[in-house]
DNA sequence: GAAAAAAGTTAGTCGGTCTAACTTTTTAAT
DNA sequence: ATTAAAAAGTTAGACCGACTAACTTTTTTC
């Protein structure tokens, strides 16, 4: 029997290993799915374990705590988010206004789609947010929507500073994704159009300095 | 003895009392300040029992469950945020741009002063959000600043549904204060000043239609 | 003034995280 | 190759907090 690393543990029929080869990975994807499906708030370690196959306590070799395994998950989120903002910006055209608005509406989508899991990415559960994984990269998503603007700047010859300008974009296309996901719009105005919102609203937010 | 009606039943002293008088007054603001203090998610029904004086299943006689409680304490905080912002507005002048922008500030303000009461308001808890008085509440805060927006566009001649403006203004003010208080700008603009950013693009978002 | 309703109590269940103590497998050293 | 140590599982159970059941005391009603 050759050295069972974990790359080949997948072709040892599972029953026959008492060690699950690399549970850690197990772990953080079926609570990544778990999250997705039920939120975090919702979300049951012990569940994970079972889909996983092994007991609740085995975590406790590879995790701190539940927390830790969130920390995972968010960071995922933010892969995900990031893969998802740069493909829309880059099919709508990179330096374009269409590219801005793009990325705009990929954010309100992606929230949409992914609420439970966008509301604890950037959500409330202060020890979370300090996570070293979990910093860099919400740092790495949102230094994405600065290179872009910074292109579109220098393409439409637009001046002023391209992160403060970023800035403004991301917290309006914030503002509206939250808002739209925790309902908050729809007792209001339930048949807003989120995605006409933020093709209004972009060209003025873009201006460097307000006409 | 006259009759113990719950008007003098701080007269009476609280030992002597087998019943509380109000209980349910009683829980919904002790959990207010617990709340605002510890944040919902590590609220504990069981506290607030403590604070009142009373058993922790005394208070399934006046709730169906700790969701309930919180329903209230949501109720609570948007009247205060409607008093904040009413007062702002007047304060700073009805109908006019300095008046819309100290809503934008004050919005901001009660989100930082009271960042663990303002995550339940506005956040994830899908059960919280349908509750009557809840929906009612947010319609009332949020009825104001359309009110206000619309005397804004009578003084200064603006046309356009005050509605729409009074939407996307709080699409951005809402986006400035979640991610603020979520720490968000932190890692990407630690010396960001909100109010100054609110200050800026409050003007080109007021403008009907895009400029 | 007795019966019913309201509003407390104590005791205990249940579900979920996490710990302790132990077992099995894998790795590394001689 | 053996064996000691390390890694990664296991079971059992402590603990905590929401909630329930059954009972008691007070208040209301007729």
């Amino acid at each position: 029997m050759t050295t069972p690393s974990n790359a080949d543990a997948a072709e040892i029929p599972p029953k026959s290993r008492y060690h699950h080869g690399d549970l850690k990975e197990a772990m953080v994807l079926a609570s990544y799915d778990l999250v997705r499906r039920d939120g975090a708030e919702n979300f049951k370690l012990s569940d994970a374990c079972h889909q996983a196959g092994v007991s609740t306590a085995a975590p406790y070799k590879h995790f701190r705590d539940r927390n830790e395994v969130l920390e995972l998950v968010i960071a995922m989120g933010f892969e995900e988010m990031t893969r998802r903002s740069t493909m829309a910006v880059e099919d709508a055209g990179v330096g374009t206004l269409a590219g801005i608005i793009a990325m705009g509406h990929a954010y309100v989508r992606f929230a949409v789609d992914e609420q439970r899991l966008f509301r604890l990415m950037f959500g409330q559960h202060p020890v979370l947010k300090q996570a070293s994984g979990v910093e860099e990269d919400g740092m790495k998503c949102f230094g994405n929507v600065i290179e872009q603007v910074a292109f579109y700047c220098q393409r439409q010859n637009v001046q002023g500073d391209p992160k403060t300008i970023a800035i403004r974009l991301w917290t309006f296309v914030h503002g509206a994704a939250s808002l739209l996901i925790d309902e908050d719009y729809a007792k209001v105005a339930p048949d807003l159009d989120v995605e006409a919102l933020i093709d209004e609203t972009t060209p003025s937010l873009l201006r460097a300095d307000v006409c």
